[in-house]
RNA sequence: GGCCCUAUCGUCUAACGGUUAGGACAUCGGCUUUUCAAGCCGGUAAUCCGGGUUCGAUUCCCGGUAGGGUCACCA
């Protein structure tokens, strides 16, 4: 028999910004079906007014749109279950609930919201937990959709399934309770519309994170009341944040994903670390570009324990990005970020040396760190001095290597080098030109060589320069 | 607290019972050198603890400890 097509989702609420955690998940979700030459979907499930958070669904589908995981169904798109916000399919969720009412599964919950409380406090006050189906009527009213929906949980058993990456799984009865399926205001609870939607969806593969661990013998209860057969779960281990041990989250410091944008890390980078936080290759293979964590991306080799984000292997990462990056393409970027009057193509092999991602252009250029070839720098005689020689051997050696310059026709890095090299060789240490030459035509004490400069400042340039410190 | 999950260098991880416990980031040192950057070479650094099972445990089992998750008309 036919294996069946690989079905995948990314399903986020839109309850505000993404960050790495949930982006993560799109991405496994992502590569899975890619590698499978399955499907991959983008559901929103919107049922919670109160929580949703204007603009979100926008900065979701920026999100994936900016690290190339492209939806195959979902919202702009379409596809055959169509629409793709769940706020949209509520009839869906009212047929489904119709079907478990008609088989005896579910009923509508007689109290109010203060007698459930109540009851909270009671068991709390006796120390056990609270269970609903401790309080369930003995008989039920027919549902006129303006109570809560609940689900009848048919029998009060320990839970087994297995899970793709963490094997075999199991929750204490507890885990199983009446719980709602459809809410007073008349939309269905996650619990059950992201089930009702994977069924209609043909969703084979569930890709999420571990704080659903706990809530899966509902869904496999809903599944059996439904018989239908439920898809595979791969659960993914937490991303933890910089600092401490914590789950990574918006509450402690977890970072918009836009924000990696602006900073200027590589789209292709990005995927690669997220990829690589949580799931490795079996090889030392570290840098990937999406067609090969494409193809290497195995379910298997998901890691079940956290990881924590570490900001310093990202750049490491993007760097790696960018020497990969084709020269022209890196040299259109260089210049996009730098200011406008420092836009020179020739200090662009220079910068990709210094920098890990795109805004370190710009920081680097806020702190002065082109000017040197653009402005004359200021000079500070004693600076010019080579450890223990004197300003006289200085100002020699300067005369001596403006000379040897000015006779030099192809002013190259190579040929300045070359030059200069030989000056320097007949001294009894060469620093003492090499060291005034840098100097005088960097002002700084930490530069480049003098020959990239000299070849970008251009000979007239550099005369000038060296002879403005004699 | 109940239920559940996890545990290898500081960090990300490799090692499907037998390895001098491997790699990467970070860090430190060296080379190169006129200073930075880059590059190359090298170093420091880990199996949470205690019991089993086994000729032999990082690996399998049990207990402890630590960390995490979850117990909503949130997802």
């Amino acid at each position: 028999m036919a294996e069946k097509r690989v079905v995948t989702r990314f399903a986020p609420s839109p309850t505000g910004f993404m960050h790495v955690g949930g982006i993560r998940t799109a991405l496994y979700a992502f590569l899975w079906a890619r590698k499978n030459n399955g499907t991959f979907i983008l559901r929103i499930e919107d049922t919670d007014k109160e929580r949703e958070v204007a603009g979100s669904i926008d900065h979701i589908k920026e999100c994936l749109k900016w690290l190339g995981l492209e939806w195959d169904h979902g919202p702009d798109i379409g596809g055959p279950q169509y629409p793709y916000l769940q706020s949209e399919r509520l009839d869906l969720y009212k047929r489904y609930a119709q079907i478990l009412i008609n088989k005896g599964y579910a009923y509508p919950d007689p109290y109010t919201e203060e007698e459930l409380e109540d009851f909270r406090k009671k068991a709390e006050l006796e120390k056990r937990p609270f269970l609903y189906r401790d309080h369930r009527p003995e008989t039920f009213e027919k549902w006129d959709e303006s109570k809560p929906l609940r689900f009848k949980t048919p029998e009060i058993k320990t839970s087994a399934w297995n899970d793709l990456v963490y094997g075999d799984l199991t929750a204490g009865p507890e885990a199983l309770d009446d719980f709602i399926l459809i809410k007073g205001d008349g939309f269905p609870t996650y619990n059950f519309a992201h089930i009702v939607d994977d069924i209609e969806m043909g969703v084979t593969h569930v890709m999420r994170g571990q704080e659903f661990i706990s809530s899966t013998p509902k869904f496999l209860a809903i599944y059996e009341a439904l018989e239908v057969k439920p898809p595979l779960f791969a659960t993914l281990p937490p991303i933890l944040a910089p600092d401490g041990k914590k789950k990574l989250g918006k509450r402690d410091g977890a970072k918009d994903l836009l924000e990696y944008r602006k900073e200027g890390y590589m789209p292709e980078a990005m995927v690669n670390f997220l990829a690589l936080l949580g799931w490795n290759p079996g090889d030392d293979r570290e840098i990937f570009s999406k067609e090969e964590l494409i193809q290497a991306f195995e379910i298997e080799r998901i890691q079940k324990s956290g990881a924590m984000l570490n900001e310093e292997k990202l750049d490491w990462v993007n760097n790696e990005h960018i020497k990969k990056l084709p020269t022209e393409e890196a040299t259109a970027k260089v210049l996009e970020w730098l200011p406008e009057d420092r836009r020179n193509p020739k200090i662009v092999p220079l910068i990709l040396e210094r920098i890990s991602k795109w805004s370190d252009i710009q920081k680097m250029s806020e702190e002065g760190e082109w000017d040197l070839f653009f402005v004359a720098p200021k000079i500070d005689l004693e600076k010019l001095v080579f450890k223990d020689s004197s300003l006289e051997e200085a100002k020699k050696n300067i005369t001596d290597a403006i000379s040897a310059l000015q006779d030099l026709k192809d002013f190259t890095k190579e040929n300045v080098k070359e030059v200069l090299m030989k000056l320097g060789d007949n001294l009894p240490k060469r620093g003492a030109l090499l060291h005034p030459v840098r100097y005088a035509l960097s002002g700084r004490e930490k530069s480049p060589d003098p020959f990239i400069i000299s070849e970008i400042l251009g000979k007239d340039e550099t005369i000038q320069r060296l002879q403005k410190v004699l």
